[in-house]
DNA sequence: ATTGAGAGTTTTTTT
DNA sequence: AACTCTCAAT
């Protein structure tokens, strides 16, 4: 949400000031402490660049450097922008800019609101109102609802998830709802092609988009629009694009687009960090860059200056694992440090607290401050009890896009008024709040005026404001809608002043703020603590932008933004977050949780092998966020949906190298008591068994297997691919392929040891799912 | 029309 | 465990 911010007035001077300072840097300074490789990115001015950066291998600096070295070149900072993915990212690369460049106008935005602002410019190009209404998932959820309703399509037994996921797919592939066809043969294809026209056209008449339509309308609108196309073109005559290795085809067309007569465009990405390809992301796109791109410079970061070498190694060693990939060396002058610790703990709960205990020490002796360390999960429902643990402990922590302050019932409710005084015809944000605070317009009352305002082609505010008209509705109805209606115009009145009083107004006339305020409810009072802090953000918005009128900015702003925007790095806390928020950034401690089979790699990833490779990526990515200390954990017991289960370790332990990591073992489970007292100690006893097997301990999983010649027989469906197995005879291995089923289901292990791969009918085989007790 | 209890379902990850 | 949806009572 903050931008850079420019203190017209006294700082003008100083401004130009400095901006001559860089103008006049001397090239040296600028280069400074850069190795070959990066000062050859840093100093390509024209023409497209490729560079492949490996984590940690300086990329934000070389290109917030190379940016400084344009506006050095006498370019003009307007025709540069930088697009990422992420509102983070999109930060950080502004803040860094700012620093080298202070003041210098450089357009850094996430691809989504780059492409919100070119379309409330050209929505007449498409379509679609200038005052338009951006939809989250849940409001476009909604808005499928309806249409399936209105046009009584069948979905059979999807979900609208499912429906909405295969519109999303197509969208990111640009297929319009015309050309969309159903793969033969799936039914799921028949619904979406059935839904996504008519769901298009809803969002059309609401005079509103999707997140997926923010990409796909401005990609049709330069591909139909020659001269729009080449003044944009013209326009932004320098190009650098985050992440490439994330960007679906959608993105893929609107960069290119824009970098035809110009193509001063440069990318940065790194195949190995690819973690968005269930939002359409096409590696290909980063792969065949050359081919788009002749003449096209290609440099390669591979050296690490962040992690240390164990880190690296571990990372490393996992990736390696990854057959679609393409080689890429990583290695790093940092010292060795201590070794990556994997530790089981009892429970979750015990992982928990015994995380943030660990941190509570290293903060209390002063090795760490909180902000130096973060912890990592793959399923924002993770977040919980460590969140209990932190604050038991008395830490501060901050949570990355956890629960959102934007999706909150109350906040969305406020903002759905104001929607709707923006843009009248959405249907959306009127059935939201039509009757919140109640007044008396119910279901039957509501479905009347959907019917009527379909037969005459109206938005449903239209339809409510003829409701004297329509026969159907209940008797009292009319008067209850009217009075809506009344508010809706007497607030619409008022809607041209400055945010923070239009919310005001919406509060108090909507009588939405009365009956909290009323309430001795805890919850209404948190309700009420969030509507005032909706208001701080308005008015930090006004503050930013004198200019009255800008409601519909607020809320395309408040739309495309997640979390409230105090993530602050100053701010001394332990973050929180999912591994995927944890891409571009880096910390000194970082705890990894959950690395068990079905959470990392999660269930829905188990069966296809180019999700399982993702899932390898994801856990990549959050080993390379640590520079000094890494510890990776798992339990013997977890609660998760409300059950509790005995989970299997990840089978990507199986793929780390034992020798640079240190196993803790916090969870005596009881065949362990039993070993250590029957045969010496656990320690021995994996010894001795390495030594028959003529196999030596090489990985992280044979440090937490456990023997398993005790356990009952496990049925043939319990094993899937790549899952980590132990055989009595040949040891640790992992499976490779599977066939056949029920009794005679059969597989293919890849054993550690000398014994190779060899083939089992799992019908009461010796084969053991790698269990930790 | 509204409310509340009970049933049923669910979650991967983000703009 | 938490959330949404449905159905029946008010």
């Amino acid at each position: 949400m903050t931008r850079l911010q420019m203190d017209t007035g006294r700082v003008v001077t100083g401004l130009a000031f400095i901006t001559g300072l860089l103008k006049g840097w001397p090239l040296t300074e600028l280069l400074e402490e850069l190795t070959p490789a990066q000062r050859e990115a840093v100093l390509h001015v024209d023409g497209p660049l490729l560079i492949l950066a490996g984590p940690g291998s300086g990329k934000t600096r070389v290109v917030t450097h190379r940016i400084a070295n344009l506006l050095r070149h006498g370019i003009n900072a307007r025709q540069i922008l930088a697009l990422t993915f992420t509102n983070k990212a999109a930060e950080e690369m502004k803040s860094r800019i700012e620093r080298l460049a202070p003041g210098e106008a450089v357009w850094v935005s996430t691809f989504h609101r780059f492409c919100a602002r070119l379309l409330r410019q050209f929505a007449s190009h498409v379509g679609l109102p200038e005052n338009y209404t951006i939809y989250d998932t849940a409001d476009s959820r909604q808005a499928l609802r309806l249409v399936v309703g209105e046009q009584k399509i069948h979905t059979a037994h999807y979900t609208p998830d499912q429906v909405a996921g295969g519109i999303s797919w197509a969208k990111n592939k640009l297929i319009s709802a015309e050309d969309y066809q159903a793969r033969l043969g799936s039914t799921l294809g028949c619904i979406v092609a059935a839904v996504y026209p008519a769901y298009q056209a809803k969002l059309l008449s609401c005079g509103a988009v999707d997140f997926d339509d923010l990409l796909m309308h401005v990609a049709n609108l330069l591909r139909e629009n020659p001269e729009i196309r080449a003044s944009l073109d013209q326009r932004h005559r320098y190009i650098l694009v985050d992440e490439y290795q994330d960007t679906n085809l959608a993105q893929y067309a609107i960069v290119r687009a824009l970098s035809l007569d110009h193509p001063n465009l440069s990318v940065t990405g790194d195949p190995d960090q690819s973690i968005y390809g269930w939002r359409g992301a096409t590696l290909s796109n980063i792969l065949d860059f050359e081919n788009d791109y002749p003449h096209v410079k290609v440099v390669r970061l591979e050296q690490n200056y962040r992690s240390t070498g164990r880190i690296l190694n571990v990372a490393g060693a996992l990736i390696e694992h990854n057959l679609r990939r393409k080689r890429k060396a990583l290695f790093t002058d940092n010292e060795d440090g201590p070794p990556v610790r994997l530790v089981k703990y009892a429970t979750h709960r015990d992982e928990a607290d015994g995380i943030a205990s660990r941190i509570a020490g290293d903060v209390r002796s002063g090795r760490r401050r909180p902000r130096d360390v973060a912890v990592f999960y793959r399923v924002n429902a993770l977040s919980r009890m460590l969140e209990h643990a932190l604050s038991e402990q008395g830490l501060p922590y901050k949570i990355v896009n956890g629960v959102e302050f934007f999706q909150r019932k109350e906040i969305k409710d406020v903002l759905a008024y104001a929607t709707l005084l923006n843009n009248p015809r959405d249907d959306v944000a009127l059935l939201r709040i039509i009757n919140t605070p109640t007044r008396g317009i119910g279901k039957k009352t509501i479905d009347r005026l959907r019917e009527h305002a379909v037969a005459r082609g109206l938005s449903l505010l239209e339809a409510a404001r003829e409701s004297g008209l329509i026969d159907s509705l209940p008797k009292r109805a009319p008067v209850a809608v009217a009075k809506f209606v009344a508010v809706i115009d007497h607030l619409s009145s008022l809607s041209h002043g400055a945010v923070e009083e239009v919310l005001g107004h919406i509060l108090t006339e909507s009588g939405y703020r009365q009956p909290l305020t009323d309430s001795t409810d805890s919850e209404d009072q948190d309700r009420l603590a969030n509507i005032e802090e909706l208001l701080t953000a308005a008015r930090e918005f006004d503050a930013r932008n004198a200019d009255e009128g800008q409601l519909e900015r607020f809320l395309e702003e408040v739309c495309l933004v997640n979390e409230t925007d105090d993530w602050d790095e100053a701010d001394d806390r332990v973050t929180l977050m999912t591994l995927h928020a944890s891409k571009g950034l880096e910390f000194p401690v970082v705890y990894i949780t959950a690395l068990e089979e079905g959470i990392l790699p999660h269930e829905r990833s188990l069966k296809d092998r180019d999700q399982l490779e993702e899932e390898r990526r994801l856990l990549f990515v959050g080993i390379t966020r640590a520079r000094h200390e890494l510890q990776l954990s798992l339990t013997d017991s977890r609660e998760f949906r409300g059950r509790s289960g005995t989970p299997v370790p990840s089978s990507f332990l199986v793929e780390m190298p034992r020798e640079e990591m240190e196993r803790v073992d916090l969870a005596p489970t009881q065949s362990a008591t039993v070993a250590a007292s029957t045969a010496g100690g656990w320690a021995k006893r994996r010894v001795a068994e390495a030594a028959t097997a003529g196999a030596a301990i090489t990985t992280a999983a044979e440090m937490i297997g456990q023997p398993v010649s005790t356990s009952a027989p496990v049925s043939p469906d319990a094993f899937h691919h790549g899952m980590a197995v132990r055989h009595p005879e040949y040891g640790l291995g992992k499976i490779v392929a599977l066939g056949g089923s029920g009794a005679r289901r059969t597989a293919t292990v890849n054993f550690a040891s000398a014994a190779g791969q060899k083939k089992f009918v799992l019908e009461g085989c010796a084969l053991r799912p790698l269990t930790t007790n």
